[in-house]
DNA sequence: AATAAATAGTTTAGATTTAAAGTAAATGCA
DNA sequence: TGCATTTACTTTAAATCTAAACTATTTATT
Protein backbone atom coordinates (compact mmCIF):
# COMPACT_ATOMS: atom_id res chain seq x y z
CA UNK A 1 0.00 0.00 0.00
CA UNK A 2 1.84 3.19 -0.54
CA UNK A 3 1.18 6.51 1.02
CA UNK A 4 -1.89 7.74 -0.44
CA UNK A 5 -4.10 4.62 -0.43
CA UNK A 6 -2.57 4.65 3.82
CA UNK A 7 -3.71 7.61 4.31
CA UNK A 8 -7.33 7.02 2.38
CA UNK A 9 -7.38 4.20 4.68
CA UNK A 10 -6.65 5.80 7.93
CA UNK A 11 -9.17 8.26 7.25
CA UNK A 12 -11.86 5.93 6.45
CA UNK A 13 -10.49 4.31 9.40
CA UNK A 14 -11.24 7.10 12.19
CA UNK A 15 -14.17 7.76 10.48
CA UNK A 16 -15.58 3.79 11.04
CA UNK A 17 -14.53 4.89 14.59
CA UNK A 18 -16.30 7.56 15.54
CA UNK A 19 -19.41 6.07 13.97
CA UNK A 20 -19.00 2.99 16.09
CA UNK A 21 -18.38 5.46 18.97
CA UNK A 22 -21.71 7.47 18.41
CA UNK A 23 -23.78 4.11 18.22
CA UNK A 24 -22.55 2.34 21.21
CA UNK A 25 -23.49 5.65 22.58
CA UNK A 26 -26.44 6.54 21.35
CA UNK A 27 -27.67 3.02 21.91
CA UNK A 28 -26.47 2.92 25.71
CA UNK A 29 -28.46 6.40 26.14
CA UNK A 30 -32.10 4.60 24.74
CA UNK A 31 -31.60 2.02 26.57
CA UNK A 32 -31.12 4.38 29.94
CA UNK A 33 -33.23 6.76 29.03
CA UNK A 34 -36.03 3.88 28.33
CA UNK A 35 -35.54 1.91 31.68
CA UNK A 36 -35.29 5.38 33.55
CA UNK A 37 -38.70 6.16 32.24
CA UNK A 38 -40.53 2.96 32.77
CA UNK A 39 -38.86 2.64 36.51
CA UNK A 40 -38.78 6.29 37.86
CA UNK A 41 -40.59 8.27 35.04
CA UNK A 42 -38.10 10.40 34.86
CA UNK A 43 -35.46 11.36 32.35
CA UNK A 44 -31.59 10.92 31.51
CA UNK A 45 -30.75 14.69 31.89
CA UNK A 46 -32.54 14.98 35.38
CA UNK A 47 -30.84 12.19 36.59
CA UNK A 48 -27.42 13.32 35.38
CA UNK A 49 -27.99 16.40 37.61
CA UNK A 50 -28.97 15.12 40.35
CA UNK A 51 -26.24 12.15 40.25
CA UNK A 52 -23.95 15.66 39.64
CA UNK A 53 -25.27 16.64 43.14
CA UNK A 54 -25.08 13.45 44.95
CA UNK A 55 -21.43 13.81 44.59
CA UNK A 56 -21.25 17.18 45.64
CA UNK A 57 -22.66 17.48 49.08
CA UNK A 58 -22.17 20.97 49.38
CA UNK A 59 -24.53 21.93 46.55
CA UNK A 60 -23.18 23.34 43.28
CA UNK A 61 -23.81 26.69 40.96
CA UNK A 62 -26.05 26.44 38.10
CA UNK A 63 -22.48 27.66 36.27
CA UNK A 64 -20.73 24.48 37.74
CA UNK A 65 -23.31 22.07 36.86
CA UNK A 66 -23.10 23.65 32.86
CA UNK A 67 -19.86 22.85 33.02
CA UNK A 68 -19.58 19.31 34.50
CA UNK A 69 -23.05 18.06 32.49
CA UNK A 70 -21.19 20.29 29.13
CA UNK A 71 -24.43 22.11 28.51
CA UNK A 72 -25.21 25.33 28.31
CA UNK A 73 -26.85 27.75 31.25
CA UNK A 74 -30.09 28.01 29.15
CA UNK A 75 -30.37 23.94 29.85
CA UNK A 76 -29.22 23.90 33.63
CA UNK A 77 -32.55 26.24 33.84
CA UNK A 78 -35.19 24.15 32.50
CA UNK A 79 -33.78 20.97 34.39
CA UNK A 80 -33.54 22.90 37.39
CA UNK A 81 -36.91 24.17 37.37
CA UNK A 82 -38.29 20.69 36.82
CA UNK A 83 -36.92 18.86 39.07
CA UNK A 84 -37.30 22.42 41.67
CA UNK A 85 -41.19 21.34 40.93
CA UNK A 86 -40.95 17.45 41.64
CA UNK A 87 -39.13 18.31 45.15
CA UNK A 88 -35.62 16.91 44.70
CA UNK A 89 -33.93 20.05 44.66
CA UNK A 90 -33.73 23.29 45.90
CA UNK A 91 -32.04 26.34 44.93
CA UNK A 92 -30.52 29.03 47.16
CA UNK A 93 -28.89 32.48 47.31
CA UNK A 94 -25.40 32.60 48.82
CA UNK A 95 -24.36 35.26 50.91
CA UNK A 96 -21.06 35.61 48.79
CA UNK A 97 -22.75 35.94 45.43
CA UNK A 98 -26.06 37.14 44.76
CA UNK A 99 -25.97 36.62 41.09
CA UNK A 100 -25.53 33.11 41.75
CA UNK A 101 -27.75 29.76 42.57
CA UNK A 102 -26.43 26.94 44.90
CA UNK A 103 -28.47 24.03 43.62
CA UNK A 104 -28.98 21.48 46.54
CA UNK A 105 -30.36 17.86 46.82
CA UNK A 106 -33.61 17.72 49.26
CA UNK A 107 -33.58 14.81 51.60
CA UNK A 108 -36.41 13.53 48.90
CA UNK A 109 -34.46 13.98 46.32
CA UNK A 110 -31.26 12.14 48.07
CA UNK A 111 -33.79 9.24 48.78
CA UNK A 112 -35.56 9.02 45.62
CA UNK A 113 -31.72 9.15 44.05
CA UNK A 114 -30.77 6.51 45.63
CA UNK A 115 -33.04 4.09 44.57
CA UNK A 116 -32.10 5.37 40.87
CA UNK A 117 -28.83 5.24 41.13
CA UNK A 118 -28.54 1.60 42.41
CA UNK A 119 -30.48 0.48 39.33
CA UNK A 120 -28.55 2.65 36.99
CA UNK A 121 -25.66 1.05 37.68
CA UNK A 122 -26.81 -2.53 37.55
CA UNK A 123 -28.16 -1.52 34.19
CA UNK A 124 -24.67 -0.16 33.06
CA UNK A 125 -22.91 -3.00 34.39
CA UNK A 126 -25.36 -5.14 32.28
CA UNK A 127 -24.48 -3.37 29.47
CA UNK A 128 -20.79 -4.03 29.47
CA UNK A 129 -21.78 -7.27 30.87
CA UNK A 130 -19.78 -8.55 28.35
CA UNK A 131 -16.85 -7.07 28.62
CA UNK A 132 -14.12 -8.63 30.61
CA UNK A 133 -12.45 -6.74 33.35
CA UNK A 134 -9.45 -6.45 31.15
CA UNK A 135 -11.37 -5.57 28.26
CA UNK A 136 -13.08 -2.76 30.53
CA UNK A 137 -9.59 -1.27 31.54
CA UNK A 138 -8.18 -1.43 28.04
CA UNK A 139 -11.62 0.64 26.87
CA UNK A 140 -11.45 3.30 29.59
CA UNK A 141 -7.40 3.73 28.44
CA UNK A 142 -8.07 3.83 25.09
CA UNK A 143 -11.02 6.47 25.57
CA UNK A 144 -9.09 8.34 28.49
CA UNK A 145 -6.62 9.15 25.04
CA UNK A 146 -9.54 10.45 22.60
CA UNK A 147 -10.82 12.96 25.29
CA UNK A 148 -7.16 14.05 25.63
CA UNK A 149 -6.91 14.52 21.53
CA UNK A 150 -10.60 15.78 22.01
CA UNK A 151 -9.81 18.44 24.88
CA UNK A 152 -6.37 19.44 23.10
CA UNK A 153 -8.67 21.14 20.33
CA UNK A 154 -10.36 24.07 21.59
CA UNK A 155 -13.73 24.58 20.09
CA UNK A 156 -13.70 28.38 19.26
CA UNK A 157 -9.95 28.97 19.22
CA UNK B 1 -9.78 -8.03 47.63
CA UNK B 2 -12.43 -10.01 48.40
CA UNK B 3 -15.73 -11.13 46.07
CA UNK B 4 -17.67 -8.36 47.02
CA UNK B 5 -14.64 -5.72 47.06
CA UNK B 6 -14.23 -6.70 43.58
CA UNK B 7 -17.84 -6.79 42.79
CA UNK B 8 -18.24 -3.28 43.53
CA UNK B 9 -15.12 -2.24 41.87
CA UNK B 10 -16.17 -3.72 39.30
CA UNK B 11 -19.28 -2.09 38.48
CA UNK B 12 -17.17 1.76 39.28
CA UNK B 13 -15.09 0.83 36.93
CA UNK B 14 -18.39 -0.09 34.28
CA UNK B 15 -19.62 3.13 35.48
CA UNK B 16 -17.10 5.16 34.75
CA UNK B 17 -16.26 4.11 31.34
CA UNK B 18 -20.33 4.63 30.76
CA UNK B 19 -19.13 7.95 31.64
CA UNK B 20 -15.72 8.23 29.33
CA UNK B 21 -17.71 7.25 26.36
CA UNK B 22 -20.48 9.71 27.14
CA UNK B 23 -17.99 12.59 27.61
CA UNK B 24 -15.58 11.51 24.71
CA UNK B 25 -19.06 11.29 22.55
CA UNK B 26 -20.28 14.65 23.69
CA UNK B 27 -16.91 16.43 23.21
CA UNK B 28 -16.89 15.36 19.38
CA UNK B 29 -20.29 16.60 18.88
CA UNK B 30 -19.59 19.55 20.45
CA UNK B 31 -16.62 20.14 17.99
CA UNK B 32 -18.39 18.70 14.44
CA UNK B 33 -21.56 20.78 15.60
CA UNK B 34 -19.85 24.35 15.64
CA UNK B 35 -17.41 23.33 12.58
CA UNK B 36 -20.46 22.77 10.40
CA UNK B 37 -22.69 25.42 11.57
CA UNK B 38 -19.37 28.21 11.22
CA UNK B 39 -18.46 26.30 7.51
CA UNK B 40 -21.75 25.17 6.07
CA UNK B 41 -24.15 27.14 8.55
CA UNK B 42 -26.04 23.74 9.14
CA UNK B 43 -26.49 21.17 11.42
CA UNK B 44 -25.50 17.33 12.83
CA UNK B 45 -28.38 15.89 11.93
CA UNK B 46 -28.99 17.75 8.58
CA UNK B 47 -25.57 16.54 8.38
CA UNK B 48 -26.06 13.20 8.90
CA UNK B 49 -29.44 12.61 6.53
CA UNK B 50 -27.55 13.36 3.96
CA UNK B 51 -24.42 11.25 4.65
CA UNK B 52 -27.16 7.90 4.59
CA UNK B 53 -28.15 9.28 1.28
CA UNK B 54 -24.85 9.61 0.02
CA UNK B 55 -24.67 6.04 0.52
CA UNK B 56 -27.21 4.85 -0.99
CA UNK B 57 -27.91 5.97 -4.57
CA UNK B 58 -30.95 5.03 -4.93
CA UNK B 59 -32.50 6.90 -1.66
CA UNK B 60 -34.18 5.77 1.10
CA UNK B 61 -37.23 5.59 2.78
CA UNK B 62 -38.53 7.92 5.59
CA UNK B 63 -38.02 4.69 7.42
CA UNK B 64 -35.00 3.35 6.48
CA UNK B 65 -33.52 6.93 7.64
CA UNK B 66 -35.38 7.07 11.29
CA UNK B 67 -33.94 3.06 11.49
CA UNK B 68 -30.28 4.02 10.25
CA UNK B 69 -29.90 7.22 11.92
CA UNK B 70 -31.09 5.93 15.12
CA UNK B 71 -34.10 8.53 15.48
CA UNK B 72 -37.80 8.30 15.47
CA UNK B 73 -39.71 8.99 12.77
CA UNK B 74 -41.04 12.48 13.68
CA UNK B 75 -37.59 13.68 13.46
CA UNK B 76 -36.80 11.89 10.33
CA UNK B 77 -39.95 14.37 8.81
CA UNK B 78 -38.58 17.59 11.02
CA UNK B 79 -35.46 17.07 8.92
CA UNK B 80 -36.21 15.94 5.81
CA UNK B 81 -38.55 19.04 5.67
CA UNK B 82 -35.69 21.34 6.37
CA UNK B 83 -33.45 19.77 4.00
CA UNK B 84 -35.87 19.87 1.47
CA UNK B 85 -36.53 23.43 1.78
CA UNK B 86 -33.17 23.95 1.52
CA UNK B 87 -33.03 22.24 -1.82
CA UNK B 88 -30.75 19.39 -0.80
CA UNK B 89 -32.89 16.65 -0.93
CA UNK B 90 -36.26 15.39 -2.37
CA UNK B 91 -39.69 13.29 -1.48
CA UNK B 92 -41.15 11.36 -4.34
CA UNK B 93 -43.48 8.57 -3.98
CA UNK B 94 -42.50 5.06 -5.02
CA UNK B 95 -44.90 3.25 -6.96
CA UNK B 96 -44.82 0.08 -5.11
CA UNK B 97 -46.32 2.03 -2.06
CA UNK B 98 -48.42 4.97 -2.07
CA UNK B 99 -48.21 5.38 2.09
CA UNK B 100 -43.91 5.64 1.38
CA UNK B 101 -41.58 8.47 0.45
CA UNK B 102 -38.43 7.61 -1.49
CA UNK B 103 -35.74 10.61 -0.32
CA UNK B 104 -33.26 11.77 -2.52
CA UNK B 105 -30.34 13.64 -2.92
CA UNK B 106 -30.56 16.08 -5.31
CA UNK B 107 -27.74 17.47 -7.80
CA UNK B 108 -27.23 20.20 -5.71
CA UNK B 109 -27.23 18.37 -2.81
CA UNK B 110 -24.85 15.61 -3.66
CA UNK B 111 -22.22 18.64 -4.95
CA UNK B 112 -22.76 20.22 -1.37
CA UNK B 113 -22.70 17.34 0.50
CA UNK B 114 -19.48 16.69 -1.08
CA UNK B 115 -17.65 19.94 0.14
CA UNK B 116 -18.79 18.86 3.25
CA UNK B 117 -18.12 15.64 3.56
CA UNK B 118 -14.45 16.35 2.62
CA UNK B 119 -14.03 18.98 5.86
CA UNK B 120 -15.79 16.48 8.08
CA UNK B 121 -13.42 13.57 7.27
CA UNK B 122 -10.30 15.95 8.20
CA UNK B 123 -12.11 16.78 11.29
CA UNK B 124 -12.66 12.98 12.50
CA UNK B 125 -9.18 12.50 11.52
CA UNK B 126 -7.52 15.22 13.62
CA UNK B 127 -10.31 14.58 16.43
CA UNK B 128 -7.94 11.20 17.13
CA UNK B 129 -4.97 12.33 15.75
CA UNK B 130 -3.04 11.85 18.47
CA UNK B 131 -4.02 7.88 18.27
CA UNK B 132 -2.20 5.48 16.30
CA UNK B 133 -3.46 3.21 13.77
CA UNK B 134 -3.06 0.30 16.47
CA UNK B 135 -5.03 2.25 19.10
CA UNK B 136 -7.77 3.07 16.52
CA UNK B 137 -7.92 -0.39 15.77
CA UNK B 138 -8.26 -1.59 18.85
CA UNK B 139 -10.43 0.93 20.17
CA UNK B 140 -12.76 -0.18 16.91
CA UNK B 141 -12.67 -3.77 17.86
CA UNK B 142 -13.43 -3.11 21.26
CA UNK B 143 -16.27 -0.85 20.72
CA UNK B 144 -17.77 -3.47 18.41
CA UNK B 145 -18.21 -5.82 21.75
CA UNK B 146 -19.76 -3.52 23.45
CA UNK B 147 -22.10 -2.56 20.33
CA UNK B 148 -23.23 -6.35 20.33
CA UNK B 149 -23.05 -6.38 24.23
CA UNK B 150 -25.80 -3.25 23.90
CA UNK B 151 -27.84 -4.90 20.60
CA UNK B 152 -28.50 -8.30 22.49
CA UNK B 153 -30.28 -6.16 25.22
CA UNK B 154 -33.56 -5.41 23.56
CA UNK B 155 -34.72 -1.89 24.71
CA UNK B 156 -38.44 -3.07 25.29
CA UNK B 157 -38.16 -6.76 26.05
C1' DA C 1 -64.64 -9.62 -0.78
C1' DA C 2 -64.80 -7.85 4.06
C1' DT C 3 -62.52 -6.88 7.89
C1' DA C 4 -58.67 -6.89 11.14
C1' DA C 5 -53.97 -6.02 11.84
C1' DA C 6 -49.78 -4.07 10.56
C1' DT C 7 -47.01 -0.49 8.36
C1' DA C 8 -45.45 4.38 6.66
C1' DG C 9 -45.54 8.77 7.63
C1' DT C 10 -47.23 13.01 10.03
C1' DT C 11 -48.71 15.58 13.86
C1' DT C 12 -48.85 16.87 18.65
C1' DA C 13 -47.25 17.95 23.27
C1' DG C 14 -43.56 18.35 25.96
C1' DA C 15 -38.47 18.07 27.16
C1' DT C 16 -33.88 19.24 26.06
C1' DT C 17 -30.65 21.46 23.36
C1' DT C 18 -28.10 25.57 21.32
C1' DA C 19 -26.90 30.43 20.40
C1' DA C 20 -27.90 34.89 21.29
C1' DA C 21 -29.96 38.58 23.76
C1' DG C 22 -31.33 40.39 28.20
C1' DT C 23 -30.94 41.36 33.41
C1' DA C 24 -28.63 41.86 37.60
C1' DA C 25 -24.62 41.81 40.36
C1' DA C 26 -19.62 41.74 41.02
C1' DT C 27 -14.99 43.03 39.56
C1' DG C 28 -11.29 45.81 37.60
C1' DC C 29 -9.32 50.02 36.78
C1' DA C 30 -8.66 54.87 36.00
C1' DT D 1 -15.52 56.83 43.48
C1' DG D 2 -17.29 55.99 38.78
C1' DC D 3 -17.65 53.41 34.82
C1' DA D 4 -16.50 49.55 31.77
C1' DT D 5 -16.17 44.80 31.70
C1' DT D 6 -17.07 40.40 33.20
C1' DT D 7 -19.83 36.96 35.32
C1' DA D 8 -24.22 34.31 36.69
C1' DC D 9 -28.38 33.28 35.40
C1' DT D 10 -32.72 33.64 32.62
C1' DT D 11 -35.22 34.18 28.53
C1' DT D 12 -36.08 33.66 23.66
C1' DA D 13 -36.35 31.50 19.17
C1' DA D 14 -35.48 27.71 16.65
C1' DA D 15 -34.00 22.85 16.08
C1' DT D 16 -34.14 18.19 17.50
C1' DC D 17 -35.78 14.57 20.11
C1' DT D 18 -39.31 11.27 22.26
C1' DA D 19 -43.76 9.02 22.92
C1' DA D 20 -48.24 8.77 21.63
C1' DA D 21 -52.13 9.73 18.77
C1' DC D 22 -53.64 10.10 14.12
C1' DT D 23 -54.25 9.24 8.85
C1' DA D 24 -53.68 6.61 4.90
C1' DT D 25 -52.39 2.47 2.80
C1' DT D 26 -51.10 -2.30 2.57
C1' DT D 27 -51.19 -7.06 4.09
C1' DA D 28 -53.30 -10.97 6.21
C1' DT D 29 -57.26 -13.66 7.56
C1' DT D 30 -61.44 -15.42 7.24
Amino acid sequence: MDLEERAHSEHADALRLWLRMLTCTQLMEKQLRGKLRDAFNTTLPRFDLLAQLERAPGGLKMRELSQRMMVTGGSITGITDQLVAEGMVERSTPDCDRRAYLVRLTPAGRTNFAAMARDHEEWVVQAFAQLGSYDIAALHGLLGRVKGSLQAQPVDP
